[in-house]
RNA sequence: CGGGGCGUAGCGCAGUCUGGUAGCGCACCACACUGGGGGUGUGGUGGUCGUGGGUUCAAAUCCCGCCGCCCCGACCA
């Protein structure tokens, strides 16, 4: 390719709106444009990248053995009701009607559609396991896109579905689809980990997460320094590293707290730790097929934890997602604004987490304005009437398999593997004959890749303050030829021109920058630099004079001479080729 | 969904308070010079100032509505 004529789109500044490292590059190298919120151009440069992602995927997922097929982007409501996700999910699901006046959705995955495939063309438990997949543009309409491509509403992702006679077959290919995602993520060359997971409401049991580390990172993972236990921080079980020392129950006293408004402050009144505080959150509840009710719940916290909304949705009698009570409900309830609430109300529904259910002597409040009780302890003063795991980890906690503690990292998801079991096979009847003739619902699961996050990920990963520094096989090219002088020396044209049809027969992806002289050296290689071509060779009259030429591997940043006629080889050595 | 901020040329911004000629840098076009690190000079192209209404002799500027975009947010007891 020659650069003249490429739409090379860089930009000096990045966009005001850009926040992290990957979407201003990926803006200034120009390879994405904003449409809309969360609406992404990718542009020939980074269309290029996005299609060797894609590839590397499906290299692999062929390889295990997966079938690639195409379904709609559009899809019907019928469908959607069949399943319950038309009721189930929210406003995610961007819905719409036809001329007919007919109900419509954009898919924000595929389960319901396979479901309807694999139903109809699968009758035998002989043509059993089967893994279809697709890569495939998707649709989530985002309460709030960020981060460019990183999470947009609509994007590219991998996704595919298994089917199995039983939970032993899933289980086979849930362990193939493990080891082939790390195989695409290792050649893709990225730093990640596969962590247990919560399932969301795609439904099921098992599942795993697959996260590139970056301090840019939405998501918080957990990892025991003694193991290889790792997990989602909403999934992971952990015991807190302070545990109060036995003592003996005290006289509780009513104190008065009115100048204190938070835990810390109400802690560093009394003296005490925040740990010896009771904090109490009152979230809305749910009637038993979750909708909303004017009932409230309290939930108690040691001071210095905090609560995982995950884990406390997933407790039933509690609306999803978490809504917190506002002032004046409490206010009722409780005859006490917030700051001084306690549990100890009978007409409350009240959940301890574990960390809390040990204290003794502890500080909460009094369900009287500006008042707290102090040497409280259960059954005594208070109670609560359940006790379940509701705190997020925090670093140091003790592994829930006891074999360390616990550390937290930031990751992007850029895989996700389930075991869906029957939820979806079962409400749309897919079922198959096994060998007894014996009609049998089919267990299912289900695999995800997030192609266009996996590039921005990529780019978290790999840069420095120059640009972009792209790994050989996801490069948009791999090499950039930039002959300098080119208006003044015959022979600098005529050899770059060459090194390009070399090169190319080699099998090199090549962009020669013959961009006349007006663009100067200066220009092209802040631009190469900031694309990110993994490898340079500058050509100029003063170079040639000695029979060699300056190459840059741009990882390194380090240039080194080498004779014109031992370029090709040294490539060769060079660039691991196109895998 | 709640709170805050922003909307002026492709990008980054000033001008708005205090109403009166729409500006700067980058990019783009032309010419000349320059040629190993986002050159120099001269001359240009490009704007319904997000949008609808109102006030006024006069609105980018003041008032009201709408739309779009960005950031932050349940840890309160």
């Amino acid at each position: 390719m020659h650069t003249s004529k490429y739409l090379l789109a860089t930009l000096k500044e990045s966009p005001a709106d850009a926040e992290v490292i990957s979407h201003q590059l990926m803006l200034r190298a120009g390879l994405i444009r904003k449409l809309a919120s969360g609406l992404y151009t990718w542009l020939p440069l980074g269309n290029r990248v996005l299609q060797k992602v894609a590839m590397i995927v499906r290299e692999e997922m062929d390889r295990s053995g997966a079938l690639e097929v195409s379904m709609p982007v559009v899809q019907n409501a019928e469908l959607w009701q069949e399943s319950g996700r038309w009721q189930d999910m929210g406003p995610e699901l961007l819905r719409f009607v036809d001329r007919h006046q007919r109900n419509f959705c954009l898919g924000p995955t595929h389960e319901e559609v396979i479901t309807d495939i694999v139903r109809n063309e699968i009758a035998s438990y002989k043509q059993l396991p089967a893994n279809l997949y697709q890569i495939q543009t998707k649709f989530r309409d985002e309460r709030r896109p960020r981060f460019g491509v990183m999470r947009s509403r609509e994007f590219i992702m991998k996704d595919a579905y298994s089917l199995h006679v039983d939970q032993d077959c899933l289980q086979q290919t849930y362990e193939l689809m493990h080891r082939t995602y790390c195989a695409i993520f290792d050649r893709l060359g990225l730093d990640y980990r596969p962590v247990l997971a919560d399932s969301g409401n795609i439904g099921g049991s098992t599942s795993h997460e697959f996260h590139v580390l970056a301090d840019s990172g939405e998501d918080e993972i957990v990892f025991c320094d003694g193991s290889d236990y790792a997990a989602n921080i909403d999934l992971a079980k952990g015991s807190p590293a302070y545990t109060p020392k036995p003592t003996n129950p005290l006289r509780v006293q009513q104190v008065d707290t009115r100048e204190a408004h938070s835990v810390e402050e109400v802690a560093e009144q009394l003296g005490i730790k925040t740990a010896q505080v009771v904090k109490t959150l009152v979230v809305c509840g749910a009637d038993q097929d979750g909708q909303k009710t004017d009932e409230l719940v309290a939930l108690l916290l040691r001071g210095d934890q905090t609560l995982s909304s995950i884990k406390a949705e997933k407790l039933t009698g509690i609306f999803s997602p978490l809504q917190f009570a506002d002032d004046s409900a409490i206010v009722s309830a409780f005859g006490s604004p917030p700051g001084c609430i306690g549990p100890g109300k009978d007409n409350i529904r009240c959940i301890a987490d574990h960390s809390v259910t040990e204290l003794i002597n502890f500080v909460c409040g009094a369900n009287v304005d500006g008042q707290h009780l102090f040497n409280a302890n259960w059954g005594r003063d208070c109670q609560y009437d359940e006790v379940a795991d509701l705190r997020k980890v925090q670093q140091g906690d003790l592994s829930p398999d006891g074999k360390g503690k616990l550390a937290i990292k930031r990751g992007i998801e850029v895989g996700h593997i389930f075991q869906l079991g029957d939820k979806y096979s079962k409400a749309m009847k897919a079922t198959v004959l096994d060998e007894k003739g014996k009609a049998v619902v089919m267990t299912m699961g289900c695999y995800g890749i997030g192609i266009t996050r996996v590039v921005a990920a990529c780019i978290e990963q790999n840069h420095d303050d120059r640009g972009i520094i792209w790994p050989d096989n996801i490069a948009p090219f791999h090499l950039v030829i930039v002959p300098l002088d080119a208006h003044k020396s015959a022979q600098v044209v005529e050899y770059s021109q060459w090194l390009y049809a070399e090169t190319q027969a080699m099998g090199m992806e090549v962009m020669l920058d013959d961009r006349d002289k007006k663009t100067s050296p200066g220009v092209k290689f802040a631009e190469s630099e900031l694309i990110g071509f993994p490898h340079r060779i500058v050509i100029s009259a003063r170079s040639l004079a000695d029979d060699s030429v300056e190459y840059t591997w741009r990882r390194s940043g380090e240039k080194q001479t080498i004779s014109t006629g031992g370029i090709l080889n040294f490539l060769k050595n060079q660039w691991p080729g196109s895998q």
